[in-house]
DNA sequence: ATAATAGTGTCTTTTAGACACTATTCC
DNA sequence: GGAATAGTGTCTAAAAGACACTATTAT
């Protein structure tokens, strides 16, 4: 039986995920060598991505969930919809869809990687495959803008984090240098963190106070800082 | 010959748009009525949609404005992506992707609509077939969120408006109610208007002077009013 | 003691908001 | 004059930001 949809040619859904974390205090971006033998873009630098496969996933998400625990074997604490990207030009083998996600994780999450995965400086982005360097563009645009000042940072950091940590993660995320005393004024009043009671952070000075995130309060957004 | 994309089950892509308008002084959504042959939700109300024809539309984008252009017989002036809603639920066909749109225009382009359109009250959106409800939500949400503060809510007005439709314009979109006074000196701040020389609405009462968004800064956005 | 990082108190500037007022038209 | 809408000046409260300070550790 033809039906209507025949008519039309085939695309396929795709998903791409642009991960980040801070390591070496500086934000990265994942990336990925494209096997020798790939029809497209051979042995160049991509996001992780692959096909949406309908019987197996769920919704789009679950696909992008899916690709990332196949391809770089990472669960990722936060994963949000960044941008549909569906055009005739953006994959030379044809009109395609790339929905993009962008997903952050402490990068203690990242000790295992395959060779074939690694970190660049979201500063110095490479040229990467496809339209993936505007997916990249796309995606640390809304995250310095949903940053300020929501818990979201939070997401790249362990679960017991210093204040200390936590300005620097927010300082790479938003790109700017913020005070001391004025990030700790809009901590306290959006009030998503807690001291640990007795947990101390010990270095090579003065110890710092461990925090968590309180329970249910991760991903509060709001004004900025 | 047998590709990989042959693997997997077909999807079609489609674009929905939520188009919006400011209609006798409240936010309205226009919706279809559906075919009653139609295979799947006949007869019911429905955002306007249709498939994406890759040999016709170079993105998503101009799929968007064509539907728009062949079902309502309008192209707006600020259509922006809003979301995608990909999982094997939302059509009772099948798993499918719906790009969704959003589209704000001024009322007056909607004067020779066809019977089967409506407009429907933004606070009192009826049942819609597929997830169109939660597409809806979305769409309200987002513009709530970008209209305040940027010039988004000038594209619901017509070229030339008076301070009191703008206002009554930002106060429908943001359901809110505003301060005269401190709406004018925002609008001073951010600049983006300008009286035209000697052109006055006339009405009831004192004439008030008409306005237009100054050249190049329409969709500037910005902080809160 | 000094270097280094943790943590705090206070003042200034900017922005948001409330409120009261004047102005010009139609009736 | 009264009703109705247009348009403005000023004061107050809240938020953002600058800056200087104290505290506790390692060496």
């Amino acid at each position: 039986m033809t039906t209507e949809i025949d008519q039309y040619p085939r695309v396929i859904p795709a998903v791409d995920i642009v991960l980040m974390t801070v390591r070496d205090g500086r934000l990265k971006i994942l990336v990925h060598r494209r096997q020798q033998d790939a029809k497209t873009f051979p042995g160049q630098l991509a996001l992780p991505g692959g096909h949406i496969h309908a019987q197996e996933d769920a919704d789009s998400l679950m696909a992008a969930r899916r690709v990332l625990k196949t391809k770089v074997k990472v669960d990722p604490s936060y994963l949000e919809q960044l941008y549909t990207f569906a055009d005739g030009a953006r994959d030379p083998s044809g009109w395609s869809i790339s929905i993009a996600y962008y997903a952050l994780v402490p990068s203690a999450l990242l000790e295992h990687m395959d060779r074939s995965v690694t970190l660049v400086d979201a500063e110095a982005i490479p040229r990467l495959a496809f339209d993936h360097n505007r997916i990249v563009d796309v995606a640390i645009e809304r995250v310095r803008n949903k940053a300020s000042f929501s818990s979201l940072p939070c997401y790249l950091l362990p679960e017991k984090f210093t204040l200390g940590m936590l300005q620097a993660a927010y300082e790479q995320v938003m790109n700017t240098t913020l005070n001391k005393a004025n990030f700790r004024k809009k901590l306290e009043e959006l009030n998503f963190v807690e001291p640990i009671e007795g947990e101390m952070q010990m270095g090579k000075q003065r110890p710092a106070q461990l925090y968590r995130v309180k329970p249910g309060r991760l991903a509060v957004f709001n004004k900025t800082i």
